[in-house]
DNA sequence: ATCACTCGTGGGAGCGCTCCCACAGTACCT
DNA sequence: AGGTACTGTGGGAGCGCTCCCACGAGTGAT
């Protein structure tokens, strides 16, 4: 039996009506099972079923997302050009984590990058659509505006670093004080004693945490602040570089090194070479992020790894969670949902 | 003055109809300024401005794409894992001048990812509810299915490499076969005269052609072919290792190597080394894509550069001509819209 | 038997646009 | 004067859904 023939413009998508027409329902009926409402019987929902898969019927997302006011989008939003996204592996493993955990979803997720002002013009327009549920934002700085942005357009967002210890976001991140702590602590237990600290950027909350670690370890260890140990970086290889070379003239001595991210390490370890330093029997060097770079580095880096992927994947939970809780005029930010995860050191010959 | 007050559910975002009133005009009228018709007086156009701004309008995605059967969105579908994304450059350059060459545009980007089984029939599910109004593929191989599908579906779509020299749809390309010529051509004039080709996979058109480039190129100087310098790669390092290993014991007097890409011309690179032969005092080796990996190896690599960027940006140009153009009843295929441009040869110390 | 539910169901209303037809106004020809 | 052609404009219809109210049938307490 043929269809009943092509009245739209697209030549004959069929529409819910029809299905409805074909399994002898109502079009309430056939809405009903398409979303899984448990408020349909047996025999009508396999009518149904049964009807959808013989005409081949698709949802129209566009008119599904007008009549009910949603998206079934979500976006991962980048503040950084595209080059960094690439080059940062980081980036990468939040984004398999993002993928794995939305895959037994209907959420869509969108990437957008916003490292221009240009970007972010095209980005507040975005959003001010309202064409996505919902956003996550990694990599934020202490003074963006995009979180403000979002709160203002009443969007659900989960951030992935909190911009500082009075974050109100919902927010995912690793134990940067635990695990700035666990790399001092391991240089010190191998017997080093003027470990030196090279910082990320100042106006990252994390990089700041990683200080606070650093500090905290050694002062429980009984070894006196020194200030001139620690050098700022900014998460570069040449800042790493340029930082190691300040810290080597002001303190010769010193005899380890935690760099607060792999990159920082590696340009570090240029320093330290082109100073004349072994690695480690000089001065030893540990990282963070345990990203391919430490692996694979001359000699191998010792550095903190995050679940990244994981974090990834707590993200859409808080997320999802925060999409679904956007019926009642529930209060909100009286329970805080800021998830932290351990962070592991994996010790390797540069230490 | 106060607002009228919110009667949506998503608490007043401004409607057209809202904007109408308050510009004192109707619906039509706002709705052609809006989408810039020129069938407006600048009176009232200027009226409408002043009433978007005023209320702060955004049109309604999901309403606009309900009422004109269009999304205002395109995919870019990558037919592999992340991981391949993440890791060669070659996407990353491709997103690059996609990106600037939509910045122009309403137009919004998905970046799709369809590695795994489960991850195609996402993909095609989602293209049979007509999610997006056109497609950007990329590294498709011969047999794919996904072309058919797309075609099927009625999806315009550009594709970055045609799949045969019979390609159908709007296809993107660098002269493959001119930029082995030149590889071939260099090498015989810095007097190499036993010049082999590690092809790449055979399934892989553009890999096809090189082959013909570089047979042509030897032929034309009046050497004689010679299947046995001719040895199957796959773009990977591992491959090219193996494949120059099987050269150099079957031609062990060849002095120069034409590989497919720079990851072959690295595994190519490592075996001549384990077999002890210098570069480019033994051998002289040519790569293709000019990627970072060139720039770094030991010694730098001479590399056949593709315009990347500039392909990217030409597919996009290909594509929303082609989804403009789904108005007439206009017949395909007769004038074919394939694109090809030159490469480039960039000379370094490895030949 | 009656009332009070609940369950499964049908279908009206409406989401915010675009498309298109109708119409008033002006201009230029016969 | 009437015709014809355009230009700018208003607003009805309709895109394909979801939401929700109404309604009949079944169930159990009264």
């Amino acid at each position: 039996m043929a269809s009943h023939g092509a009245r739209g413009r697209s030549g004959g998508r069929p529409t819910l009506e029809e299905v409805a027409a074909r399994a002898g329902v109502g079009r309430g009926t056939v809405s009903r099972v398409i979303n899984g409402s448990p408020r349909v019987s047996d025999a009508t929902r396999a009518a149904v079923e049964a009807a959808v898969a013989e005409l081949g019927y698709v949802p129209n997302t566009a008119a599904r997302a007008l009549a009910a006011n949603r998206t079934d989008a979500i976006a991962l939003v980048v503040p950084e050009p595209e080059t960094r996204f690439f080059s940062e592996p980081y980036f990468s493993d939040i984004l398999k984590g993002v993928g794995a955990e939305l895959s037994d979803t209907e959420m869509q997720l969108l990437l957008i990058f916003a490292g221009g002002d240009r970007e972010r013009r095209r980005l507040a327009q975005y959003l001010a659509a309202h064409r996505v549920d919902g956003v996550l934002l990694v990599s934020v700085h202490a003074d963006d505006p995009l979180p403000d942005l979002l709160a203002q357009l009443d969007i659900p967002a989960v951030i992935s670093g909190p911009r500082s210890a009075a974050e109100t976001l919902p927010s995912v991140d690793s134990d940067n004080y635990g695990g700035a702590r666990q790399a001092v602590e391991h240089l010190l237990s191998r017997g080093r004693r003027r470990v030196a600290h090279i910082t990320g950027r100042l106006d990252v909350y994390g990089a700041q945490r990683r200080i606070e670690g650093y500090r905290d370890a050694l002062s429980d260890a009984g070894h006196e602040a020194d200030e001139a140990l620690i050098e700022p970086g900014d998460f570069t290889e040449e800042g790493g570089s340029r930082a190691m070379a300040a810290l080597l003239e002001r303190r010769p001595d010193l005899d380890a090194v935690f760099a607060a991210s792999d990159v920082t390490a590696a340009g570090a370890r240029q320093a330290l070479r082109e100073a004349g330093r072994r690695i480690p029997d000089d001065v030893a060097l540990v990282g963070y992020d345990d990203s391919a770079i430490a692996r694979h580095m001359e000699p191998p880096l010792t550095s903190v790894r995050q679940p990244i992927e994981v974090m990834g994947r707590r993200m859409i939970d808080l997320l999802l969670t925060e999409v679904a809780d956007r019926r009642p005029l529930a209060s909100r930010g009286l329970d805080r949902r800021q998830v932290v995860l351990a962070t592991e050191l994996v010790p390797r010959s540069s230490s």
